[in-house]
DNA sequence: AGGGTGACGGGCC
DNA sequence: GGGCCCGCCACCC
């Protein structure tokens, strides 16, 4: 019960996060059952397929930052898809309390 | 078997 | 705000 299942899991929920919206390790990893795992998440994003078609920029990290070297080019071109689709960062950083990603199943209101 | 390493996060100072 | 430390745990020597 570990690596792949779970990864499969992890990358499910990516899936699920809508254009112009963001969430974080910790976010995907609890929504996907693993609560205080974030780096499962992490792992999971780090080792995707060439060729797959997940939104994986639209996971960054707490911080509201992308998990990359500042310097190199992934954190930037995360940045460009964000902007691109809607998602703006000021000096790289995103507004994790306006486009965070909310499901709505994560908490439904019954009465 | 044991130590190091992460696309992390929270708590502290 | 920033930096450090530590918990976390799958993986890879």
């Amino acid at each position: 019960m570990s690596r792949d299942d779970d990864c499969v899991l992890i990358l499910a929920v990516v899936r699920r996060i809508p254009r112009g919206r963001v969430a974080t390790y910790g976010q995907v990893a609890a929504q996907a059952g693993f609560p205080k795992r974030p780096r499962l998440a992490g792992y999971a994003l780090s080792h995707l397929p060439t060729g797959h078609d997940l939104p994986w920029h639209r996971v960054i990290n707490a911080q509201g930052r992308p998990s990359f070297d500042p310097e190199g080019p992934a954190y930037r071109q995360q940045l460009q898809r964000l902007a691109d689709e809607g998602v703006p960062n000021v000096d790289g950083r995103i507004d994790l309390a306006r486009y965070r990603w909310q499901p709505q199943s994560s908490a439904p209101v019954l009465d």
